[in-house]
DNA sequence: ATTGGCACTCTGCGAACAGGAGTGCCAAGA
DNA sequence: TCTTGGCACTCCTGTTCGCAGAGTGCCAAT
């Protein structure tokens, strides 16, 4: 049905529409691929295509532009990741490299993916749970008041005041302190609460601790959702320049992107730091549907981080923006791991 | 020159612009406020209001629209605020009560702002230069490492790990923690640099001491500078509600929004809690002279913490955003007072 | 299967035009 | 001196029309 030429063809029809943004037609697509046919030829194959449903046209005699099930067979089968250029790998490299901490690392990164894509760049901070524990530390405030800092394996860092049901010893808590330490120690944080829980009763402070315990091991539950879904963004503006439709499509985009459910979902299958997924258009969550999301995961590909990605019209360069995705998940894995 | 009825005209038509989103005519106008006059009286009273700068047509013969002049003349002088509805008050003080820490409040407030005034809702956190010092943490992770934690009256932790260029003991770490909460306590965090710097040091340990202390003194001031900082957004999807005239607005707005520099100079001026500022067009940074920003401080009066505004098109309704602003900082004041 | 030719359709653009809104000015009245 | 009705004028808005251009679909020829 769709032999070589046709897919060459609806190949053409992508690139061009994506750069000029205008719907293409069968003259100026043999005026600018060398397809050895003539126009004719080109329309009975698009008459094909759009029988497939792989293009429409706006309006009877305009030319033709890629449907959301275009663009999917153009990502599948039709494109090659377009490698960045070697200064522009330095550049990220040198730019990522030059983060003081944590904190840095991701907004550097989210910067970095906006301008490179010319795209919102959206950027996941290194998942809690699936991070594991550097060191715990426990401090006392007040009588009844507890201090829990956490520091993970990839730099995080988080805290909460835990108040208490009643007033606790400061053996209690050097203890619980030194117990904390000695079991957790490189223990992945998904199961913190439950290893707490776990641990031994001491039968000199068995109130005490028993109390504490299960306070704290559901104030590190607590931790863990809360900063779950952290999530940084970057290059909204670069929304106005698809703007020739807007304010109707961008509306929804700009809400979408300010609920973290929504954000969260787009990293939902990007679990594998070796693969690109592309969701384009009604493959989306609502409010995104006339946009194209392109994600991955960051970190070790035994260990993924968290997730990274880039969001913009379904019209995009969808093998730049693969490539920058994936380079600069491959740095930021990097980076993580040798911090 | 301009007398009572005259700004009695320039307010209806700020307050109908407003409302209508369209240039309003001397017709209209005694149609919908009983001016007493007739329409040609009216247009004798406009024309010298457009002589005077306060108002503009887009065009012959269309009706009148403020000039950025005209809105800051009736911000001044011709407007009363617009005090929120009784169950307004009560939704604001459930919600914000119902905040679980100060991340949680800060968002809320954002969200709840946004939504008071349909326009994009801009809060930065309690400024760690003003708050003081409540609890320093000291812990030993490493033989050359140390945490530090600060926890603020305003209910702020934050944290950073110290690399120290040789090790040290346990019993300086501990000294180093004593000294500096018996010293820090209730202190502004602006001093704290200085502060450690100048605490006495001790004989039998003062090799171990003065680096420590130098490195603290200087991390913290990092710390300070750092956090400083931290701006959350709300709302940017309403930008899309004044969308005739985009994308061309839109954009540098947006980019703006981005902007931590640009975003902090919003707070310039606004560092009474009693009193709201008003910035209109032109008088606002490059970027956001399209926009009007209405601002304010929280906190007690003595003790300003923080920043937060609304920021909207010039065509704005000034007395319910000058409401909603006071009234928000007031409640978010009361709460971390409280917290 | 490919191609050139051709008629057809639709958009985009500019001109021409009518309707309407709103103004400015003026002369008369209070 | 202030107010008012009347009136001419300007300019926007929407509509219609015609035309050029782009692009298609179909058909007959190769």
């Amino acid at each position: 049905m769709l032999d070589d030429r046709k897919l060459e063809v609806l190949r053409a029809i992508v690139e061009d529409y994506v750069s000029t943004q205008e719907p293409v037609g069968s003259k100026a697509l043999v005026e600018r691929h060398n397809l050895g046919v003539s126009p004719a030829t080109i329309r009975n194959d698009m008459a094909a295509l759009e029988e497939e449903g792989y293009i429409a046209q706006p309006h009877t005699s305009a030319g033709r532009v890629p449907t959301d099930k275009g663009y999917r067979l153009f990502v599948d089968r039709l494109s090659t990741v377009k490698p960045l250029s070697s200064p522009e790998r330095r550049a990220i490299q040198t730019f990522l490299e030059g983060a003081a901490d944590l904190d840095d690392v991701v907004l550097r990164t989210v910067k970095l993916l906006a301008q490179l894509t010319r795209q919102v760049a959206v950027v996941q901070y290194p998942s809690l749970s699936r991070s594991s524990v550097r060191h715990v530390e426990v401090v006392k405030l007040a009588h009844t008041r507890l201090l829990l800092v956490l520091i993970t394996d990839t730099g995080r860092v988080e805290q909460r005041v835990v108040e208490l049901p009643g007033p606790v010893s400061d053996a209690a808590v050097a203890d619980l302190r030194a117990t904390l330490n000695a079991h957790m120690n490189d223990r992945p944080l998904a199961d913190a609460g439950a290893l707490i829980l776990a641990l031994p009763q001491q039968a000199d402070s068995a109130e005490d601790r028993s109390v504490m315990t299960a306070v704290v091991a559901s104030m590190l539950e607590t931790l863990v959702e809360r900063f779950e879904d952290r999530i940084v963004l970057a290059g909204t503006a670069n929304l106005t320049r698809s703007a020739y439709d807007f304010p109707f499509t961008l509306r929804p985009v700009l809400e979408a992107l300010e609920e973290q459910v929504t954000l969260l979902k787009l990293f939902g299958e990007a679990v594998d730091p070796s693969r690109v997924s592309v969701r384009i258009g009604e493959e989306n969550p609502e409010g995104l549907t006339t946009t194209a999301v392109v994600s991955t995961a960051y970190g070790a590909q035994s260990r993924p981080l968290a997730g990274l990605a880039v969001l913009g019209p379904t019209r995009m360069d969808y093998p730049g923006a693969i490539g920058a995705v994936g380079a600069v998940a491959r740095y930021v894995g990097q980076i993580l791991a040798e911090g």
